[in-house]
RNA sequence: GCGACCAUGGUAUAACGGCUAUUACUCCGGUUUGUGGUACCGGCAAUGAGGGUUCGAUUCCCUCUGGCCGCC
């Protein structure tokens, strides 16, 4: 479908090869260099930030989500208002997701403090604390049943169903529905889960292929202009067990996707080897995009075993509750030390942020719950992150990965 | 001047004479990975002062101090 143009493999000072790479993605709403960093909005929305604060801080996608976009505002809506890019006023590529972490969020992690990130090394199936059986979102072959996040009521969402949401909504790239899985679950069900997710990815590259077909030529009567083509990214899972990974990517890679994401739970330890599994067996020439994953460390070891692509919220869920990445490690901004500190989060610093506000003032905003504070720490957060990923890819092009790597890491988390 | 009422962390409050004095906010920290996140978790911090009754007093009694209300 679209042009994913390798530009340099990655590769030591000693010639070996790795899977990472540095590339351009041709999209209908302009090129991505990748590895990138996609800017998550999930409801067509960066929580307080606007579209020119993301072009100020070189943002080149914006991500936005099926599951909240169809309970609000409804994807008629979106659709009637010329498709996702004109409704947000972004130009730039576009990708949504497809409700399938929800079957996680809303269902296993409801109402716990499960992260699908596990950080417990003494085993994943431990028994859930204060676990109450109020889960919003229910498994079957057929889809997820959900309930609105808004008034509780039912929706049930198909593959078919996701497909159709997407096609509405209108994003460049989209993802097949799958099934996020807890880190919790055990091994018989993560495959239980990954063969159905199997089974969803085939309805619903079937269901984009007819979709697709059925559009050709077809004119938005808002934008007068052809309905460009979206390309449909298949979602490999497996949680922590690399056969399961290996067999999901292998599964999937032989599917006519576009794309591809890596999706589901890992462990901080094992997420580079999962990664690294996955990606060996997928397709070489089409983008592989790491879902909800943005620890600066994390871009490093996903980009060093092959991703293309991260989308994450922590960079804007931190800032709202004052943490902000500086290059030696991330601060809380909120902290008393900062009341009278009339310097930027970093002076070297390009954001808009740094450029004109002082920690003393983001500290006074979040403090008292200004909404400003919220979009400065937001805008650095985002643009650290942004501006990490390109330096990463700009370090590939110029064989200096593994330098740029070490510096960064030992700056930013020192001897941990 | 007389009479009534009140006094608990920084603030606002709870506690029949009986567990380590309740709760919220503030304050000091921490967590956050395809956004149920304006969220969540942890911590510091108090019985106005003095005396009495009692095995035991935030609680009952007296004095003082300080509020507050009513009446000359």
């Amino acid at each position: 479908m679209f042009n994913f143009d390798i530009k340099k493999k990655l590769q030591d000072k000693n010639g070996k090869q790795f899977l990472g790479r540095a590339a351009v993605y041709e999209t209908p709403h302009g090129h991505i260099k990748t590895p990138a960093f996609v800017t998550v909005g999930t409801k067509a929305a960066v929580k307080g930030v606007t579209v020119e604060m993301m072009k100020d801080m070189n943002a080149q996608v914006f991500l936005a989500n099926t599951y909240h976009l169809h309970i609000a505002p409804g994807e008629e809506v979106v659709k009637a208002a010329g498709g996702l890019h004109a409704f947000a006023n972004w130009q730039g590529p576009m990708m949504t997701d497809s409700g399938g972490f929800q079957a996680f969020s809303l269902g296993a992690a409801f109402g716990t403090n499960v992260s699908k990130i596990a950080t417990n090394d003494s085993g994943y199936v431990q028994e859930k604390k204060n676990q109450v059986s109020n889960s919003m979102a229910k498994v079957t072959e057929d889809g997820v049943e959900f309930r609105s996040y808004k008034d509780g009521s039912k929706i049930f969402f198909t593959p078919e169903k996701s497909m159709q949401i997407q096609q509405d909504l209108g994003a460049d790239m989209y993802f097949a529905f799958d099934e996020c899985t807890s880190p919790q679950a055990t091994a018989e069900y993560q495959r239980e889960a990954m063969e159905r997710t199997h089974r969803w990815a085939k309805r619903s590259l079937d269901e984009h292929k007819r979709l697709e077909k059925k559009k050709t030529g077809i004119i938005n009567t808002l934008t007068k202009k052809v309905k460009p083509p979206q390309a449909l990214f298949g979602v490999v899972q497996g949680g922590q067990h690399l056969d399961l990974r290996r067999e999901s990517a292998k599964t999937l890679g032989a599917m006519d996707f576009d794309g591809y994401g890596i999706g589901g739970s890992f462990t901080k330890e094992d997420m580079q080897r999962a990664v690294g599994t996955a990606c060996a067996e997928l397709p070489e020439d089409k983008p592989r995009h790491m879902l909800g994953i943005g620890e600066p460390i994390d871009f490093f070891l996903g980009i060093e075993n092959g991703m293309d692509l991260f989308d994450c919220v922590a960079p804007t869920r931190m800032a709202r509750h004052g943490s902000v990445h500086t290059k030696l490690g991330k601060v809380n901004i909120k902290n008393a030390r900062f009341k009278t500190d009339f310097t930027p989060i970093e002076e070297s610093c390009e954001c808009y942020a740094c450029q004109n506000y002082t920690k003393a003032y983001i500290c006074h905003l979040l403090r008292e719950k200004e909404m400003l504070g919220a979009t400065l720490a937001s805008v650095h957060n985002l643009h650290f992150v942004t501006k990490l990923v390109d330096d990463i890819r700009q370090a590939i092009l110029d064989e200096e990965f593994f330098d740029f790597k070490k510096e960064f890491v030992k700056n930013y988390y020192g001897d941990k």
